[in-house]
DNA sequence: ATGCCTCAGCTCCTGAGA
């Protein structure tokens, strides 16, 4: 079984390269951010043509979120029960048996903003809801745009970013609480090349200097660990023209 | 260097992203 993550940054703009992407990677299930459409604007037509299933959470403008899968997506949850959010931001869904969360995470902007109270808020309650519905599904995947890195190693310049957004110890105190719920960082199972990124910034020719950052993420717990056999991020997508400023990450289950 | 890209929208600028 193999599962993706992909921010696409409108899915409008980026369908094409999608499709193209999973007829060469033909994953089970693909979770994708940043949608930017309503859910009558999204494409199922196209993906059913492509073999897959899809169930959508959208939104005007901004986030949006979704999962493509092979096999039927069952028993679907939105947002996080519990939290009032008038922001599209997660779907949940069971996928051969596996409990799939498929999360935007807020960006937060700066810390001390009011959009940084707003994620830390969030946090919490993802966490909080994540702890029960962890009781209830041993195979577990969480995974998405987090816009937190892990440490320095996810950050092209831990100096010059130390404590700006993505980067401050607030945000990294929930991201290991997250880890303490009993999940595991699927990327750093394995060995991966010095300086693996999931996101370049568009501006100064980002992706070319390689100065990126880990913010995409997919958590596994116990169950899963046992059977995973890889997981990579994959640059290719960000060589198209006009590509999203993400990468997708890819991890196989035995 | 309060910019550099890219996208959406009350679209020829602004807000937001990260």
């Amino acid at each position: 079984m193999k599962l993706a993550t992909w921010n696409v940054n409108s899915l409008s703009v980026r369908l094409p390269q999608v499709l193209d992407w999973l007829a060469a990677n033909p994953v089970d299930v693909l979770a994708l951010q940043e949608l930017k459409m309503t859910d009558d604007k999204f494409p199922h037509d196209a993906f059913a043509a492509a073999g897959y299933s899809s169930v959508c959470f959208g939104q005007k403008t901004y986030n949006g979120v979704a999962l493509i899968t092979r096999a039927a997506a069952t028993d679907v949850v939105k947002n996080i029960p519990g939290f009032d959010d008038d922001m599209a931001r997660v779907i949940t869904a069971t996928v051969n048996g596996v409990r799939v969360v498929g999360a935007y995470f807020p960006n937060g902007q700066e810390p001390g903003s009011d959009k940084f109270e707003y994620k830390m808020e969030w946090l919490a309650a993802l966490r909080r809801w994540l702890k029960t519905e962890l009781e209830a599904h041993p195979q577990l995947v969480l995974m998405g745009d987090y816009n937190i890195t892990f440490d320095e190693a996810d950050v092209w310049d831990p100096v010059a970013l130390e404590g700006t957004i993505h980067c401050t110890e607030e945000e990294r105190y929930h991201l290991r609480a997250l880890i303490a719920l009993g999940l595991h960082d699927s990327l750093r199972l394995f060995p991966q090349p010095p300086k693996t990124y999931s996101w370049w910034d568009y501006r100064d020719f980002g992706f070319r200097r390689n100065r990126g950052l880990r913010i995409d993420h997919i958590l596994i717990t116990d169950a899963l660990k046992q059977c995973a056999t890889a997981c990579e991020v994959d640059k290719t997508p960000r060589k198209n023209e006009r590509p999203s400023d993400h990468a997708p990450v890819v991890l196989t289950l035995s």
